[in-house]
DNA sequence: GCTGTGATCTATGTTTACTAGAACAAGTAG
DNA sequence: CTACTTGTTCTAGTAAACATAGATCACAGC
């Protein structure tokens, strides 16, 4: 699996991978325990600097979502069947979910159209049941 | 009705602006047709720069959401009740979506919780049923 | 004419994003 | 032990973004 960035996006580099890795966690791509690439290797094969890297999986790290070791290098620390989210996570959400509710709200979404999208883009990342296989996924 | 900025926020003061004025459209405070307080006003009000509430404007008069006139001011452009969104918006704002509820669920929200705080969140706007009161609304 | 409005131009300072190099420490493989 | 890879941290520089500031113009209403 490989990183699609943007490099003349207006969303930051970091920004792009940490959303990317998000998004495989959220999918069962990424399972907790699935190894990324080094900092080092993803900036060489992505032909950017590896600080610029080292602050996405920084800021993942952060988040939970990522260990980071010499020993094992990159590697995801949890996903959905991990348990309940921080209830500092939560309010933050709520907070960003709440912005971009009303955004669709405000251009002319209904309701329902919007719960719809929404349930359709859940239901994209996999069905809502056991936990994925835990083999290990690998984002090189 | 008065836009709560926090100045020490790491959200920058014209995205805070936008997403209050935004959240005020979805919820029926600002009808289409609602004025908001000029850009002048609003900076000498909230002790900031015009130029820094111009951009938040300009912002939202890109997106459809508001008319600047020097015959008006500031102008409500559309609400809920105004029509469908343009496709672009549409796009973008999946986009947007599916990285946030990603994070939801990598941080071990199950789908039925996730849809449940979307549900919440869009009550909290209003019922979607039929338009709000066209009353002048203001944020001054 | 005066006042208030949005719009536009120039300029400055601070912060953020991204890049770069160097170095250190920990861990692994041969 | 050596060489290599790994994450981590420090310093430094450039470009872009954010916020500020002043001035000016055109338009509209009184």
């Amino acid at each position: 699996m490989i990183i699609p960035l943007v490099l003349t996006s207006e969303i930051p580099i970091y920004q792009q991978i940490h959303d990317r890795v998000v998004e495989g966690i959220a999918s069962g791509t990424l399972p907790v325990g699935a190894s990324l690439p080094s900092i080092r290797a993803l900036a060489a094969d992505s032909g950017i600097n590896f600080h610029t890297v080292n602050k996405a999986y920084d800021l993942l790290r952060q988040e939970g979502l990522l260990h980071l070791t010499r020993k094992h290098g990159a590697v995801i620390a949890r996903d959905h069947t991990s348990g309940p989210p921080h209830q500092d996570f939560v309010a933050d959400w709520d907070t960003r979910a709440r912005t971009l509710l009303a955004e669709a709200r405000a251009h002319g979404l209904s309701h329902g159209d919007i719960l719809d999208r929404c349930q359709a883009l859940l239901t994209a990342f996999g069905v809502d049941g056991p936990p994925s296989a835990p083999a290990s996924g690998s984002l090189a």
